[in-house]
DNA sequence: TATACTCGGTTACATAAAGTAATTTACGCA
DNA sequence: TGCGTAAATTACTTTATGTAACCGAGTATA
């Protein structure tokens, strides 16, 4: 009489847990294009508070998706960039890129 | 001195604004299996509420990805399906398969 | 030497989203 | 009549996110 749960992959649950918090692919998408610095990040995500991004940079490193490379210059750099594991995602990014060119409608893009 | 503003595509943030809200990408996943009854869905994927997943399942309706059809049995039958466009996803849940079995480690994936 | 400004955050507080549990409506069954 | 199910919805609680101010180190400006 039980439900039939037909056992998720943990791996595939985690993976999701993991991109689909909000902001998350966006920041990804943005490394794509290569290392960026903390404020870079956050002026060219429109309403993305510095607070959530500080959240997803940590939660993205521990994961090992992202990279935090700090240059003991004058004054102190700090690049977030993707690991392997990260740049690993541009395939993923591509097909969301391709479905939504060819399902979302330009109006509905607007909303 | 502005930001450099590069413009996200905005069918991309559509799509991401779409999928990436929390329980959406399962539920779809779930509904790649075929047609499915509510409390199915709710049963499968524990932790999703029936109120969550009556707001999920609205705005995947009204964003055209599932399709809700009422069989006029006794007692009634809903069922929700994917649409081609919701079908169309499943490249996606492919990428991000072979991508969590790449690189998420089965000791993450507990967490 | 103030003064103000940048970077990479953190903190305190307000609002929005999600979780929990009870309720609803329409029907079937004993 | 009383109980049970499917598909939701409502009221209430907890968590996540948004907003804005602040911090410390360094830098440029007057």
């Amino acid at each position: 009489m039980a439900a039939e749960l037909t056992q998720m992959c943990p791996r595939f649950e985690r993976a999701i847990g993991l991109l689909s918090k909000r902001w998350t692919t966006l920041i990804v998408y943005r490394l794509l294009d290569g290392p960026r610095r903390f404020v870079d990040i956050e002026n060219s995500l429109s309403n993305l508070s510095g607070k959530v991004l500080s959240e997803r940079l940590k939660e993205l490193e521990e994961a090992g998706v992202v990279l935090r490379t700090v240059y003991p210059e004058k004054p102190v750099r700090i690049e977030y960039s993707l690991t392997e594991m990260g740049r690993d995602l541009a395939p993923l990014m591509d097909d969301i890129q391709c479905w939504a060119t060819r399902w979302i409608k330009v109006e509905q893009a607007q909303v």
